[in-house]
DNA sequence: CTCTTAATGTCGCTA
DNA sequence: TAGCGACGTTAAGAG
């Protein structure tokens, strides 16, 4: 079967069909349009007049973008239902309760992809893997630290690392994969506080990002907290990827 | 001349071809095909073969999407130039330097949509609207309450609200359109910390929320501040787009 | 489910 | 341009 059915300047009940279709064979649609848009649920919002595209996938998610910008204009995300009334194309999601409805003005065109897809994204530079190196090498932060905890939930929070100084000092580790901000300092501030009332004075709190904003480092000293400079590492390839390529033989 | 151009199983040749044309009527190009995916910049990906709908606007923003979930697998931002380079479809951006690239396996279709929107979204329920309703009504914080600046820059950070209570005491107010959780306090506990410092103790931080998280309600006890419910209020319609419509006249 | 936090967050605003 | 904070944030992971 082919892998996309294309129809120009579809009706109303092309659009019908082919939506049926496509959450029958579990393809992913998209129509190009002139429309209005309206929603409600945790907030509100309309969209008039203008040509957009509209794309239904087989999870739920509906976007729609304009011509600008990363972000759709208005949006379901994954687990919402789709119908179609009159020239309406609606998608609703519970929990929160959440409508969106598209006023199809005119169709240009609208496509049905039977996408086949097996593969997920592999990553590096992120926060957890700052974590993994500093696990490994906990020299990077200083020498004599002893990483203990990851993750650890505490009285209000969770730490990204716990551990302990060369003169057994707590030490909490907090981690940015970028440019540390008041928000960083305030976290690991919040950690710091809850620490200190169950082990008293003797802990110490580490921001580890590769850079500081101005405000941020005031806040920072202010509070008697550290900074400490680390890059995100990133690996040289294929993470989740199924290792078995040429080379395994 | 058509909104829509479609070019079933397009060439190497077809992509490069329409991608120019897009690019010189400000088109939004749409490719569904079989494709692998690398990216280098702030971070660093890798995503094997697979369909994918790949959508380039004229303002640079460049969308991979599966066919799961709300969010593209990759991007590029607004400003970001495309390119293409044999079977591969490139886009640059420059600051931070980004690359993306992706390797067309096979083309299954691919169009042009000559898009025409003057329309921005109009959007009710927000905070900057909770912000509003307290200055105009501030007795829904509490009797007396005088809300005196908004957005307010202090020491470590920007304030919502600051105003001040009957008796006089200087008061931040934290707004949160959703229910409010451990960042927020931290956040509103960093106002509060700030504010102490130039007008002594007599300051009150109040979180002002739809609801608040347990852990939230726990750490704000802690710290002595206090919680206001209020919903973020939802307009009737109509912000920003004209008001130009029959009723008119 | 709710809570907590990261994110190539993106986006808008302001000094 | 950098800093700061909201967002219908979304998404993942843990309890």
């Amino acid at each position: 079967m082919r892998k996309v059915i294309v129809r120009e300047k579809p009706t109303v009940e092309d659009v019908k069909e082919l939506l049926e279709f496509a959450e029958k064979h579990n393809g992913m649609v998209t129509i190009f349009a002139r429309c209005r848009v309206y929603y409600e649920g945790r907030a509100k919002s309309e969209l008039g007049e203008g040509d957009r595209i509209i794309i239904i996938k087989p999870d739920g998610s509906f976007l729609i973008h304009q011509n600008k910008k990363r972000e759709p204009v208005n949006w379901q995300p994954p687990g919402s239902v789709v119908r179609v009334e009159g020239n309406k194309v609606i998608s609703i999601r519970r929990k929160p309760r959440e409508k969106l409805e598209v006023e199809l003005i005119e169709s240009y065109a609208i496509t049905v992809f039977l996408a086949e897809d097996y593969e997920e994204l592999s990553l590096t530079g992120s926060e957890a893997e700052m974590a993994k190196l500093i696990f490994e090498k906990p020299e990077v932060i200083e020498e004599g630290f002893k990483p203990m905890f990851k993750e650890k939930p505490i009285k209000h929070g969770i730490v990204d690392i716990l551990g302990i100084d060369r003169e057994g000092n707590v030490v909490v580790l907090e981690l940015k994969r970028r440019r540390a901000d008041l928000h960083a300092v305030s976290q690991l501030k919040r950690y710091v506080d809850a620490l200190k009332e169950e082990y008293g004075e003797r802990v110490r709190g580490i921001l580890v990002a590769p850079s500081l904003t101005e405000g941020a480092r005031k806040l920072l000293e202010k509070e008697g907290l550290e900074f400490k400079k680390l890059e995100p590492p990133k690996r040289e390839s294929r993470k989740k990827s199924k290792q078995r390529t040429l080379d395994f033989f």
